[in-house]
DNA sequence: TTAAACTTTCAAAAAGTTTTGAAAGTTTAA
DNA sequence: TTAAACTTTCAAAACTTTTTGAAAGTTTAA
């Protein structure tokens, strides 16, 4: 396979998999444009790249920013913003599981804590099974909390080195 | 809050939480309606505790049977089919580990194995900035592929109290 | 100032996904 | 057999999300 088809390959596939996780597909793809790119590119570049206009460009550079998957770069004596992406696999992953906890995890929590304190008849069968559903799910949700928390601050070879370990 | 109230308020955020994880959201409040009910229940009473329409309610419960998320049961003469899900909250995350990683993962790795077989000449930035964010991303799908693996055949307090302690 | 160069916004259109419901299919009891 | 009871299918409709592109806004150099 030549350079030009992999890096292809690697756009589609990386939007595909953003897709079925969530993240916009083109949103992945611009990321994984930028991950390939040795030197910032301007938005005009990135337009032209994957066939997208002017606006979901914006957009979409913009959703990267606060998801802190990419900075902006000033270059001096030009008008144009130029736009880089972190190359660090290990920060990527923390930035999207922070950002995920945030906006998926902290929520479900706090309404599980809520659904926790609901009073009822242990001897109710509609209860029990309520209750013991809810409070199984908060315990294991606070477990995954737990790991992220943990990983946000983990260096990635302590990371893996540590859970390969003990999993050998 | 009382029972009936909290019942729909897990519904909902099950739903909602499937959603953004890329499981529909009819399919998360099918299952959410199972995991907090005693008894099996049929398709019929499905249908009217979240007002949808008879045939989403049989695409969404064979989706679910094919995750491995519920199941069906026969009850003794009758024609019916009533279904339940699995209670079990570390089956049921083992359960879509599993199937995420094989129609999601799977594939990832396959065309990163194949992407980190390109040719060409590192001292070409192109190329090297190319190469580099394959491997590395490659490295580390492999790390989660084989972290998956052992959670599928793990027992879960075994699993938690592992990586709780060593975090800690 | 001004105007050129660039960025951002947002309503409408396109694309994608989910749901419906009626029709077809299947199974069972008599 | 038959018909009643039930399940499955699928094309069309409803809904949701994403994208477009033209207009408005902003910044900078002269």
């Amino acid at each position: 396979m030549e350079l030009a088809e992999g890096k292809q390959k690697f756009i589609e596939s990386w939007g595909k998999l953003g897709s079925e996780w969530g993240i916009n597909r083109t949103m992945a793809q611009v990321h994984a444009l930028l991950l390939i790119s040795p030197e910032p590119i301007t938005t005009e570049e990135i337009m032209e790249s994957l066939s997208i206009s002017r606006g979901n460009a914006n957009m979409t550079l913009r959703d990267l920013i606060s998801w802190g998957l990419i900075e902006k770069q000033h270059k001096a004596g030009e008008r144009k913003e130029y736009f880089y992406a972190d190359k660090d696999v290990w920060n990527i992953a923390r930035q999207v599981a922070k950002e995920r906890r945030k906006r998926e995890l902290d929520p479900v929590v706090k309404i599980l804590d809520e659904l926790s304190k609901v009073n009822g008849d242990l001897k109710n069968p509609e209860f029990a099974t309520f209750h013991k559903s809810v409070t199984d799910i908060n315990k294991f949700a606070k477990n995954v909390d737990k790991t992220i928390e943990t990983m946000l601050h983990a260096e990635e070879n302590w990371f893996w080195g540590s859970i390969l370990k003990m999993f050998k």
